[in-house]
DNA sequence: CGCCTAATTGACACCTCTCAAGATATGTGG
DNA sequence: CCACATATCTTGAGAGGTGTCAATTAGGCG
């Protein structure tokens, strides 16, 4: 019932999650995009950015994972998402000269190169073509806070959000004719804060699940054999 | 502690709520961009479209208001936030060549100009300008949709996110030295959409707000004299 | 081996939803 | 002006889900 990826690629595809911001242009304009670039390596957990920071920087993430939150300052957080390889940060926010709304954060070891947000906004006015690119980073950040409101108001019970958020990693991952596997890097607390449940409530609903033969776990590998099933125990239609 | 409006407009301002997409257009390309809309006048409560829809035109909201929302398929909604004049509906959708992720109704009685989608994609091949426009439209839909994760996640209580919500629409309508003063329009059970809160949760809540003095309502019309109290109430720090 | 983080499990309180009934508005037609 | 219909708001009672707190276990790493 939720918005799928669409097989037929579009003027502006949003389908590929992985989408190089140097996609369409020409050599020339490529390399003086990357002239503008300086590539950095950094450790997992290291913050890039936090809200209410003003943007200086574009940051393309070249390797590895970043998870992007949002956090009140009680301390509550809520995880967007997580970026991938080839995806650009915090491109909204230098575009409409406003602070970062988002907290963006590593995941792994990351490879990241970053350029001066005046640079990236001269070299767009230079080169027009590169908005193309620039609609497609920013409908994938669009779709993806879309999903997280559908996941965290439309569905009611815990289990609904939990089972939701495996099979929307589904996509990410692979799945084989009968059986679902996927890897989930994240531990029990980030998923909660991805489906905005308790660290506790999602260590008892994989061990329910379990328990109902729904769900195995091997280590951060986690095999549905019957999504069908998963579903309707947690009441998705 | 949120992210407010900047002062200070960028290259690309999400500011103006009410951005017209012939910003920054010249007047030859105005008149063609013109010449491509269809205008029409819709009755409050229309359905303009819908979730997993393939996307035909773009809609250009001349007058009114448009209730943007989710829904699934147990009929739970949620509403995403209220499109006003100026805006644009479906962009990103059409953009990207993807079915609409979200549900577009009139609020009120709508002024609406509608372009096919394909004479709209060749309209922006053949004036990149107007990609500037495209990417304020894009940013102002991301982030109406952050702030809805905001909302929906990051405040624990009802309240807090009823409160949450009320402050935000202060940031739509004026508010006056001591006292803010705010145009609701919406019925409670819109409102418990808008926050993830069933309706009568809603009730209970003004009614609570309304015996401990910290709102008062003349029908569509609240007035709230100490927000500060308001929020420490909700527990908002 | 000891430390630390993460996961597990239980008990309990409480917030919110659901269901149900009634009150209050607003609009329509006679 | 009244009777009626519809929509919205109000209020109550009960049940269930989930958060919080707390104690215990498992696993990774120096």
């Amino acid at each position: 019932m939720r918005n799928t990826s669409e097989s037929g690629r579009g003027y502006v595809s949003c389908a590929a999650r992985a989408g190089d911001f140097s996609q369409r242009l020409s050599p020339e304009e490529r390399v003086e995009l990357e002239s503008l670039k300086t590539p950095f390596n950094y450790p997992p957990g290291r913050t890039l950015f936090v809200e209410q920071q003003t943007p200086d920087n574009v940051l393309f993430l070249l390797a590895g994972q970043v998870k992007l939150s949002l956090n009140s300052s009680a301390g509550r957080r809520v995880i967007l998402g997580i970026a991938y390889p080839g995806e650009t940060l915090g491109l909204a926010s230098v575009l409409s000269a406003t602070r970062y709304d988002i907290t963006a954060e590593t995941a792994s070891p990351c490879r990241i190169a970053t350029m001066a947000s005046a640079d990236f906004l001269e070299f767009l006015k230079r080169h027009p073509s590169a908005y193309v690119n620039l609609a497609r980073e920013l409908c994938l950040e669009r779709a993806r806070a879309c999903e997280q409101v559908r996941r965290l108001g439309l569905a009611v019970t815990a289990s609904a959000k939990l089972v939701w958020f495996l099979l929307d990693q589904c996509a990410v991952t692979r799945q084989t004719e009968g059986s679902t596997r996927l890897f989930c890097g994240l531990t029990h607390t980030e998923i909660g804060e991805c489906i905005g449940v308790s660290r506790e409530t999602v260590t008892r609903l994989f061990c329910d699940f379990k328990s109902r033969e729904l769900l195995e776990s091997r280590g951060a590998i986690m095999i549905i054999s019957d999504r069908k099933a998963l579903e309707a125990y947690a009441g998705i239609s």
